[in-house]
DNA sequence: GCCAACGTTGGC
DNA sequence: GCCAACGTTGGC
């Protein structure tokens, strides 16, 4: 069992859509490292929903994985948005996992706050230069940032 | 809207 | 295989 922390921009996709949907395939992640992440992903694996490119960055509720990873249909279609012209059908490039809505958290976990935050170890959102929209979270660094709720 | 960071692309 | 140009992410 593994835990992550999963970004999405609230203006497209926010928590209240995730409960408002209850399952949702996480299509559109087109980053190698991010993919390798969602491969490691196994069906109830917990998950941070993480708002970014928003007024108050942070983490805003909680879900599951859902299923196990699998390719993300987007990539052959033509129409998709995140069409991919070079993947093959027999070896997908991209994979995407459904995930579950868990719960909202009662306020955002700023950002701000979770940089603040000691002892965290090495951990990819508060890299430098952060980019990664699919990242794993350790039982401590999870333990500590639902603390701040 | 700006811009730093960084991944990807493509010429050589 | 190098690296400049370009595109995207995401905080501010």
């Amino acid at each position: 069992m593994h835990r992550w922390l999963m970004k999405t921009e609230p203006d497209t996709f926010s928590i209240d859509d995730l409960r408002a949907r209850g399952v949702e395939p996480w299509n559109g992640v087109r980053n190698y490292q991010a993919r390798n992440f969602i491969r490691a992903m196994q069906r109830g694996d917990a998950v941070m929903i993480y708002h970014s490119s928003c007024a108050i960055p942070g983490v805003a509720g909680l879900a599951k994985v859902a299923s196990a990873p699998y390719p993300d249909p987007g990539q052959f279609d033509p129409n998709d948005e995140y069409f991919d012209a070079g993947s093959d059908r027999g070896n997908p490039r991209w994979t995407l996992v459904d995930v579950r809505f868990a719960r909202k958290l009662r306020h955002v976990i700023t950002l701000d706050a979770i940089k603040s935050l000691e002892g965290l170890g090495d951990f990819a959102l508060t890299r430098r230069g952060n980019r990664l929209s699919v990242l794993p979270v350790t039982d401590k660094q999870w333990d500590a940032i639902l603390a701040l709720e």
